[in-house]
DNA sequence: GTCTATAGTTGGATAGAC
DNA sequence: GTCTATCCAACTATAGAC
């Protein structure tokens, strides 16, 4: 029990203030035990902040899976276009997604290399499923080598800066790059000539 | 002089360990002096956070400037493009770039505000030039009403996504990133119906 | 302007009672 | 598992000699 609600606590800290700004005495307050307390349920501040990692890696890669394979019915613009509003509403309930970009983009120096390897299969994992997406969407042809992992690539940058100003400025500037974005970017890649034989 | 050399060398910390994590200690050891010593030249950490804000944003700014006034004669594909290896140079030489994007994605909690107040009209700015640029080079007609304000967001989205990628897994992938958008990108960007006068 | 010395606080972490 | 008490290291910041 006590373990889930450190690790939930630790979470919105870490979000806010990055490792070294976040301090075991104010999660413990937030929990309501004092700071010793924290050590019966992990050794220290790095292994506190591993198990977040890891815990919002999971949670995150079920939501985000869950989101892409519930949409199936839709067509693949209003798919594509609905992950926006989706991050963005993800954003707004839970500090999953803050916390997630804070560590990828600045994790603790001392422990960079050990978040990277829990970090990047899941960006890698993400690539994948869109490639797929795209793939089956896009050409009637799945025998066709095209592996669509540019495109998918593509789809990931736009979506990660304005996600970035979805951290940076809030929803309202997130939606303006959104709309900016997203018209340049789908004219695009229906012109790939890969996309030619969309319907 | 000493006031110059602190502030470099809190800059590198800065971008490095980030607000709460530098330490004056250690900006003082690469300096060369003693700890108290800051204390003769800012009054303390706080200021000079700022201190280095406020240059970095500056020198930055006249980089970025002069990088795109200077290419006048390049034609805009190459332009825009370059602007990508450019920033993957400044990233590699120094630290500027990794302090402003770190500082303006996460400032420290306490300084955000007067932080944003310095941040906001420099990306402000940058959108107005680039929106000028892409008028001045995609339509003929410079009686248009069309401000372009879009378009430079969209490609300042596909920069952030982009540059984010360097910092976060360095520059082979953010080059990656680049070559699997750009095509896109500029294709999308010539079929708005407002680049179909380009030459 | 730079130093030594030190105050004052907070950080992470441990020992041991209950 | 949670507490009190405590340790030790690190931090920002200040006082005062030179």
């Amino acid at each position: 029990m006590s373990a889930e609600l450190i690790r939930d606590a630790a979470l919105i800290h870490f979000a806010k203030d990055g490792y070294e700004g976040a301090s075991l005495s104010k999660i413990a307050k937030d929990v309501g035990i004092k700071k010793p307390s924290i050590y019966a349920h992990y050794k220290g501040k790095d292994e506190l902040f591993i198990a977040v990692v890891k815990y919002v890696l999971d949670t995150e890669k079920r939501r985000m899976f869950s989101y892409f394979l519930s949409q199936k019915e839709n067509p693949l613009e209003n798919r594509l276009k609905g992950f926006f509003t989706w991050m963005a509403e993800e954003n707004r309930e839970n500090e999953h997604a803050k916390f997630l970009l804070r560590i990828s983009y600045f994790p603790p120096s001392k422990l960079n290399r050990e978040v990277m390897d829990f970090v990047n299969p899941f960006f890698h994992q993400m690539q994948r499923l869109l490639a797929r997406v795209l793939k089956n969407q896009l050409t009637n042809d799945s025998n066709r080598s095209d592996d669509f992992m540019d495109e998918a690539l593509a789809y990931i940058t736009i979506v990660d800066g304005s996600v970035i100003e979805l951290m940076f400025n809030g929803e309202e500037y997130f939606l303006k790059r959104f709309s900016a974005t997203w018209p340049i970017f789908w004219r695009g890649l229906l012109t790939t000539g890969k996309g030619a034989d969309e319907k």
